[in-house]
DNA sequence: CACCGTTCAGTTGAACTAAGCAACGGAATTCGG
DNA sequence: GAATTCCGTTGCTTAGTTCAACTGAACGGTGGA
């Protein structure tokens, strides 16, 4: 594009008549201030929450529900309200929210410790070489120097549990014994709905004093949702009919994921804004619902760490359709994934580290990994590639450029 | 043909190791009187 | 002589390795019909 003309580009797009009106509303970080269907959960929470003003240890909690349906986004809600009304009150109140499934964040027990600690107070820990005690020490008289109340908010625990286990549960619920002037209260956020189960049972008698849990939206529900939102966000008579109708029925199938209907729309928005149309019809859903995918899955793989790029460059340049086989054994695949190493200056790992490698790429879905018996023959898995084919020349280029080809 | 022990090629869990980091404490150095 | 800096030691986390037990169905041998 010439100067001349971007300067141009500018400006129209400035002054085109755009189709939002107020994008914000679309964000996944937005918080509604009327959130529907979700009455009773929040009526709920908001009554176990509420001791906390008169500065009694509230129950903790436990939430179950799928994702995108609305757990979030009610305890946001719950707690910022709350916090409002303990600052008028003067009640020292404070919450802190943690996604446990973030990466280097939040995914061990000490690191879970240091990021309460960073979000407490502006007191940095080390990422690494204290005692996990240590850290506690620190957390626990920083929390004791004065009187505050605090509900921790751990969304997704479920992950952290299932990758080091329920320990630091039951060091966080015992915490308040030992504290003097303050108290912490937990909410615990899980999807998966089995994940008590499999908890100690000091811990699970600690933590689920209370319990809640989210079903999915069924699709009226999802509809009536997205017609709030679309309301806010799009200049009125943009949407055609059928546009929100057929958004819900998309999420509703997915059991019931209200963020995946709003993604939609804002994508479906954005890419009819982009081709500089002023009404969004239905054709836009299908485009964005492609896109989110293949966004997802261009995204996770671009921020793989090298060892998982090289794995995942061997199973697709040994399952690609010129070699006629569409799947490969772990066997073959380490000795592919090796070579890829070599001619990348990479250090191959062993095939332990490769079979971790495997199943995480299998969990995000990247793969398909099937261990299966051949009798004799032994026992592999068989891997294929998830990736589909429309993305596969891209997905290609970025590993080659990440892998340094 | 049915049954059963063997065998293969990985899988998987647990213990272990190396690397990287922070804190501690003693030795060396600096500094002000 | 006190304060500060330097440096080796210790103890920690974490990513990855090593070890070894385990797996599950086809293979092939055995015995019974």
């Amino acid at each position: 594009m010439a100067q001349k003309q971007l300067k141009n580009f500018f400006k129209t797009f400035l002054t085109k008549e755009r189709i939002f009106s107020n994008k914000q509303v679309l964000q996944s970080n937005y918080l509604p201030d009327n959130i529907l269907h979700r009455d009773d959960q929040i009526n709920m929470l908001a009554s176990i929450l509420a001791p906390s003003l008169n500065f009694e240890k509230p129950s903790n909690i436990f939430i179950y529900g799928k994702t995108g349906t609305g757990k979030t986004v009610s305890v946001n809600y719950t707690t910022e309200n709350l916090l409002a009304v303990s600052k008028e009150q003067n009640v020292p109140l404070k919450t802190i929210y943690i996604n446990c499934k973030l990466k280097r964040v939040a995914d061990t027990e000490y690191r879970l410790i240091a990021t309460l600690i960073k979000e407490f107070s502006n007191v940095s820990v080390p990422f690494t070489g204290l005692p996990t005690d240590e850290v506690y020490r620190i957390f626990y008289e920083l929390l004791d120097k004065e009187k505050i109340m605090l509900i921790i908010i751990l969304d997704e625990i479920d992950q952290l549990v299932k990758k080091t286990g329920d320990e630091f549960l039951y060091n966080l619920t015992r915490i308040n014994s030992d504290l003097k002037n303050s108290v912490i209260s937990l909410i615990g956020i899980s999807n998966d709905l089995l994940f008590v189960d499999n908890l100690d049972a000091r811990i699970k008698s600690s933590l689920g004093e209370e319990e809640l849990v989210f079903p999915p939206y069924d699709a009226t529900q999802i509809q009536d949702i997205l017609l709030e939102r679309a309301k806010k966000a799009f200049k009125e008579g943009v949407i055609l009919p059928g546009v929100v109708e057929k958004c819900a029925a998309l999420a509703a199938r997915e059991h019931g994921d209200a963020r995946r209907a709003i993604d939609l729309l804002r994508i479906a928005g954005e890419l009819a804004e982009r081709e500089e149309k002023d009404k969004l019809s239905v054709e836009y859903i299908d485009k964005a619902q492609h896109k989110i995918e293949s966004d997802r899955i261009l995204d996770t793989i671009s921020t793989q760490p090298k060892h998982f790029q090289a794995v995942l460059f061997a199973i697709i340049n040994s399952t690609s359709n010129y070699r006629n086989k569409d799947f490969i054994s772990s066997g073959v695949l380490y000795n592919e994934y090796v070579e890829i190493c070599e001619k990348t200056g990479l250090r191959p790992l062993t095939q332990r580290s490769v079979s971790n490698i495997i199943a995480e790429l299998d969990m995000l879905g990247l793969i398909d990994a099937n261990v299966i018996s051949k009798g004799r023959g032994g026992r592999t898995k068989e891997i294929r590639q998830a990736i589909p084919p429309s993305l596969q020349q891209r997905v290609n280029e970025i590993l080659q450029k990440s892998l340094g080809f």
